[in-house]
DNA sequence: TAATTGAGTGTAATTAAAACACTTTTTATA
DNA sequence: TATAAAAAGTGTTTTAATTACACTCAATTA
């Protein structure tokens, strides 16, 4: 009987037995959602965007904008759908994060989610509650949060110390700066999101950047990450900065 | 609407229009399955265990243990339980991988599946088929692997580069060595996971081990990974060898 | 007693990471 | 028009981590 649950999963034949238990179309199977935690740096802040819940359980508390999944269509493109819904974001840095399935985490009934991590420009957002039926939707700094609801909490923690750590060993942080910037800018991002200062020399010198003239570094092992400009940006109070954009806008993972 | 499904998802109320359009107990919602890949290092090779499939689809094919996850039950309970089916192993490492859940992996009807990382200890594992209604069992070579069901060696695939990079960063080979065991042995574990050879000098300098005399090393940032102890163990045609043990038989992040 | 087998051990060279300070450009102000 | 302010830009030194590399020792077998 052991055998026969794990393959039932797979087999409809020589299952009668199993049927006899366990139907298909049985109601006690467990729903299953996307939630999606998305990030954006703006205002020398990292914000995540919330929704506010219009209906119980957790009435008027902020969770995390997420639905089911339609049976045709992917996880990856439910989080997708979900997303563009939010925030009119069409293309967007989007990774699978964690399935968080504890049969308590929502007081009524079975649902298992799969939290999804995506990551938007801030120039890319369209404003909020554009013409929509939506609940209210608001940005909050991942370091204040409000009480949320289910398991979200645990979810968003998970997200940023996934964040955290693809910081290191990626290029993603391309998804959360405009095509062009300083890099002081960029560098900006890098200590929101990790809460604490660098040093703007060794920053520089982790980047590998194709310089403007030079085709290519020599290094195949080190292939640029980021391509200085001719352009420049007017300072305020000073000098001219140089600008810079990232060799390719798609993930990659560096050294 | 693209709200109103979100918000499906967590409320009952001011749902009547939603329900209308989409019933909790209708049968058009996916499953859900736990599949495991476990390991276990054994006749230096790394292997998994496989089961061959009884009925279609995929009749006579091999795939990962799996199946349903129960009502009440937590997707690490059901990958526990199926693993303990599998193998008579009661405590072992398991670790959610990710989920995996296009809408044609499976060609009946929409299935998800929560994917699981499992390392068991090779002298752990009781000996397969013993007493039990159980689909034939095998363990392969992950360097030998027949032609598997649905998608299940990409799910392979994907449990391998995880524990290789397991390997780099965390104690996690605890799990597939015995309580007392040589460096060497250990060193093979490695070698065999990453599929090339080490130095021997340069393994055991990266290994934190306090020696047995010494109460600690005195490097708060470098906890001792391994214990060295009075014992040994005879060599063949050679002088005996030290044995080790682990520290601490929990997963801890190193360095 | 000579050959075999694998354990055990240290150093030098290279590479990567971290710490650290001054000069330059521009604008605003005295 | 000289000076102050604000941020950009730029190298070197030190330290730590990683890599490469070879011989001796103990026990067993022939």
């Amino acid at each position: 009987m052991a055998r026969a649950k794990t393959e039932a999963a797979y087999s409809t034949q020589s299952d009668q037995d199993f049927l006899a238990t366990y139907n298909p179309a049985d109601y006690d199977r467990p729903s299953v959602t996307v939630d999606i935690v998305i990030f954006t740096v703006r205002e020398n802040d990292l914000k995540v965007l919330l929704i506010q819940r219009k209906g119980p359980p957790y009435q008027g508390v902020w969770a995390l904008p997420g639905g089911f999944i339609n049976m045709g269509e992917s996880l990856e493109a439910a989080a997708l759908r979900e997303l563009h819904e939010e925030t009119g974001v069409q293309e967007v840095y989007l990774e699978q994060l964690y399935t968080f399935g504890d049969p308590g985490r929502d007081p009524r009934t079975r649902v298992i989610t799969v939290a999804y991590l995506a990551l938007v420009e801030a120039g890319q957002v369209r404003p909020l509650q554009a013409g929509s039926d939506a609940a209210q939707a608001r940005w909050f700094s991942m370091y204040g949060l409000p009480d949320l609801a289910f398991d979200h909490r645990a979810i968003l923690d998970y997200a940023l110390q996934r964040l955290r750590s693809k910081l290191e060993y990626t290029n993603v942080a391309f998804q959360l700066v405009p095509e062009k910037f300083t890099l002081r800018e960029l560098q900006r991002i890098y200590e929101i999101i990790w809460n604490e200062k660098l040093d703007k020399r060794n920053f520089r010198k982790r980047l590998t950047i194709r310089e403007p003239g030079k085709a290519e570094l020599p290094d195949p092992e080190h292939p640029p990450m980021l391509e200085e400009l001719a352009e420049t940006r007017p300072g305020g109070n000073y000098g001219p900065t140089k600008l810079y954009r990232f060799v390719d806008r798609v993930e990659r993972v560096i050294k």
